[in-house]
DNA sequence: CGTGAGTTTGACCGTTTGGTCAAATCACAT
DNA sequence: ATGTGATTTGACCAAACGGTCAAACTCACG
C-alpha cells in the first residue's frame, strides 16, 4: 500500500486512472455487477497492481462517493437567499441540468446505489443530504410566505428538480430510443424554464 | 424442464413463487446483483428445483421484463384521443403516479435495468415504447394545435411525466431520507396535479 | 553509479457463482 | 395398488470472483 504521504506523480496518475476506470465500470453495471478485473482491464492495470492503490472493491466505490456527493449538492448550496427568489429556483434548475449534461456517469453512478436501497450512503442521505434539504426548504418556504413564488410543497418541488433534471443522465438509452438524432438537452432546457416559470410564477 | 402443456397446479404455484421471488431480488439487486441461490431460497425452492422451472437466471429476468412491459406502457395507452385533452392528461399523470406506489419494485426493475444501458431490452424500448410514444405525441400535438392545452415539447413533456412519477418508487429511501415520516404519495398527488394544471392549462 | 523506497506482476488461494445430473420422491389416473 | 410422468434434491462441476504474496523491477536521489 502506498504511504499517504504527498503523493508521488505515479501515485497521482494512477489514482486518478483508477477513479476514471471505476466511475465507468460502476457506473454502467452497479457494484456487485463491477468486476475488479474489469476495472484494472480499462484503468491499464493489472490487478494486483490496482489493488496496490485501493486495498479492495469498496475502497473504490467508497472514493467516488465520497468525492461525488459533495460536488452533487453543489448547485443546491449555491442557490443564494440573498438572489431574486424565482431567478435563483431557476438558475439552481439549469445547474442541475447542466450537471446530468456533463457528468452523466456520476448522475447513474448515484442512481445505481439509490435504487438499489443506498446500503452503502444512507448515512449521508439522512445526514449531509437532509440537513441541506431542511435548510433550503426554509428559504424556499420564506419565499413562498413573501409572495415572491407560488406555493407549492417545498419538499416535492426539490424532488421534481431532482428527477426532471437526472432523468436525462439515468434515462440517457431510454430518451434516445424516443429522441433518435435531436439532442436531449436542446429541448430539455427550454421545457424545463417553461415548466419552473409556469409552475412558480406567483 | 416442464412440459408446456396444460400447467399443473403445482406449475402455476411455483411459476408463481418463483416469479415474486425473482422480482424482489433483481429489483433489489439488479441482475448481475441477484444471485440464483437467493431467489430460490426466497422462493422457499431448492436451487435445482427452481432451474427445472426456469433453466436459467436470464430466462427469469426475461419473464418478468416480458410481464412488465406490457402493463408499463397501459397507462399511457389509455390516454384516450376522444377525452377532454387536460383531463386525459392528468388522469394519466394519476395512474402514473398510482404505479408508482402500487408497483414500486416493477419500477425499480425497470430502472435498474435502463439505467445500466438496458441490454436486455433495447429492442423494447427502439420498438413498442418509441411505437406507442409516437402515437401519443401525435395526439399531444394535435390537442396543442387546437388550442386546448398549452404548447410544450410533447417528448419532454412525456419525460417529465415518467421520471417525476416513478422517482417515487426508484429513489424510495431518497425521498423517505427527506420525508421522514409524511406518505411521499399524500404530497406528490396534489404537487403534481398543481404542476401540470399550470404548465398545461392554455 | 548505488541503494532504498516505491511500484509491478505471475502465480496462487478460498469462496461464490450459474448450472448439471442421476437418483429419489411424489401425485394421480387407471 | 400400481405404474408413469411430474417433481424434488444432494452432490457435484467449471468458471469467475475478490483478494494475497513473494519476488522482481523501476525510479529518484545522493
Amino acid at each position: 500500500m502506498p504511504k499517504d504521504r504527498t503523493p508521488t506523480r505515479i501515485q497521482k496518475k494512477n489514482r486518478a486512472a483508477i477513479l476514471e476506470a471505476s466511475l465507468n465500470v460502476f457506473s454502467a453495471n452497479g457494484f456487485r455487477g463491477a468486476t475488479v478485473d474489469q476495472i484494472a482491464s480499462e484503468a491499464g492495470l493489472s490487478k494486483p497492481n490496482l489493488l496496490y492503490y485501493f486495498p479492495s472493491k469498496v475502497d473504490m466505490h467508497n472514493a467516488l462517493l465520497a468525492q461525488l456527493m459533495d460536488t452533487w449538492l453543489d448547485p443546491l448550496r449555491e442557490m443564494d437567499e440573498d438572489g431574486e427568489p424565482l431567478t435563483e429556483i431557476m438558475a439552481y434548475v439549469r445547474r442541475k441540468l447542466q450537471m446530468s449534461r456533463d457528468f452523466p456517469r456520476e448522475s447513474r453512478l448515484f442512481a445505481n446505489e439509490i435504487v438499489q436501497g443506498a446500503p452503502r450512503i444512507h448515512d449521508a442521505l439522512n445526514h449531509d443530504l437532509k440537513t441541506l434539504v431542511d435548510e433550503k426548504t426554509k428559504l424556499l418556504e420564506r419565499w413562498m410566505a413573501d409572495g415572491k413564488i407560488a406555493r407549492v410543497h417545498p419538499y416535492h418541488l426539490l424532488f421534481s428538480v431532482w428527477s426532471l433534471t437526472q432523468h436525462y443522465a439515468d434515462f440517457d438509452v431510454q430518451v434516445r430510443a424516443i429522441l433518435g438524432d435531436e439532442d436531449p438537452f436542446d429541448g430539455a432546457d427550454p421545457f424545463l424554464e417553461t415548466l419552473y416559470l409556469r409552475l412558480l410564477t406567483p
